[in-house]
DNA sequence: CTGAAAGCGCTTACAG
DNA sequence: CTGAAAGCGCTTACAG
């Protein structure tokens, strides 16, 4: 019972195509019917069903968020709150809308991205980790589907993705030369799951630094976040 | 390019509708055409088109999560993360996608909920918070669209709400109580924004409990957490 | 500068 | 049990 564009074509005594054409501000329609048109669809209270025109333009103004199974992880960590953050204020600049991923396994994820693909609910999508063995970066290639990588992919040819990355490695490898510089020899690692790239990276980063000290690397040192289990 | 009803049907030798119904599962359908279509939508690897179904239908599958702006605050307590996941896991079993709010401001809020809302973006809302002199509510009641407050509504009349809430009165008042049994006498209150319902009820709380024992309010010992503001 | 018509890919009465 | 047709509410060539 919504108001539509034939409403408001009746009302400002035009073609629906040409009410069509001034919300989207067509240089071909003369200002004066412009107003007319945008007049009626203030008096009905017009707003656009964005199904129908997402349908009609195979666009959906919406970005996929794919996250690690869901905030059992992600949350914990400070880095999601904080990308999530950035990714809203531009996406909601540009009039983007953000889709979540729900999944709690990694098969639930994948096919949840395979849905959100096919079913033509988003129009590229940002995967927020990246780990060993993934399935989704290879499927969405496959597909040709747009979208961008917020860590570094594995085992993907240069080339195949667009990412942005921070350098774990020597981030991790930094901070440890640090703890070296000051005279520490006993040097610990906690660590996140080992099935993601970041937390890779940053363990070769704390052995290097071990390493070229001459200072052994100890697995009695290293402790790892392993994902809790449901219920758990 | 993409498979359609249309292709199915005719490689299965039916009608669209038939397809339609295949896919819905209507016992109206003999197992045996419902077989012969499930074979031509694997073999055409068919997947449905969402958002013509979401016209069709008038429905989404999709619910809208509102948070106050977004991570700014809300990722930085861990009950955001947490009810998060609890809404993926809900929402994932019964095959409900996600729709998150992108705004930074209580206007921008409003817009994008107004956006979910006329554009039928969504099924229904999910309020992660209750404020004072909140906009959102009353729009989403003026409106009649379904939507589901975890937390208390402040200003509005009972029944008009269906809201999921913890007694954060009680609460505040029982840690206030376990510290003056301990003999405790000055103690602290660290609260978050004064804007949030939450906060106040906590805060009431507090005092409620120094007030039976008869130990003054000091302004002098209450925090409160208030907004970054952006950049800051 | 504007309109009539077809199309986007589904669903669902209405018939039979 | 199945099909033909209309409809969901937009957009966009094609004409004029």
């Amino acid at each position: 019972m919504a108001v539509t564009i034939k409403d408001v074509a009746k009302r400002a005594d035009v073609a629906p195509s040409t009410v069509s054409r001034v919300i989207a501000n067509s240089s071909r329609i003369s200002e004066k019917t412009k107003e007319r048109v945008r007049e009626a669809m203030k008096e009905l209270g017009y707003h656009p069903n964005l199904n129908a025109r997402s349908l009609a333009n195979k666009s959906t103004n919406t970005l996929g968020i794919v996250m690690p199974n869901t905030a059992k992880i992600a949350f914990q960590n400070p880095f999601f709150p904080e990308v999530i953050r950035g990714i809203s204020m531009k996406a909601y600049q540009e009039g983007y809308g953000l889709y979540l991923s729900t999944g709690q396994t990694e098969e639930e994820i994948l096919e949840e991205v395979k849905h959100m693909v096919y079913g033509g609910r988003v129009d590229g999508i940002l995967l927020l980790y990246s780990r060993v063995d993934d399935q989704v970066m290879p499927f969405l290639i496959e597909q040709g589907f747009p979208f961008v990588l917020i860590g570094r992919p594995n085992d993907i040819e240069e080339g195949q993705v667009t990412y942005v990355n921070n350098d774990n490695f020597k981030a991790a490898k930094t901070v440890t030369e640090y703890l070296i510089l000051l005279g520490h020899e006993r040097i610990g690692f906690i660590g996140g799951n080992l099935d993601y790239v970041v937390t890779i990276d940053h363990m070769k980063g704390y052995e290097q630094a071990l390493t070229n000290a001459n200072i052994p690397v100890s697995k009695d040192y290293m402790v790892h976040h392993e994902e809790v289990k449901e219920g758990g």
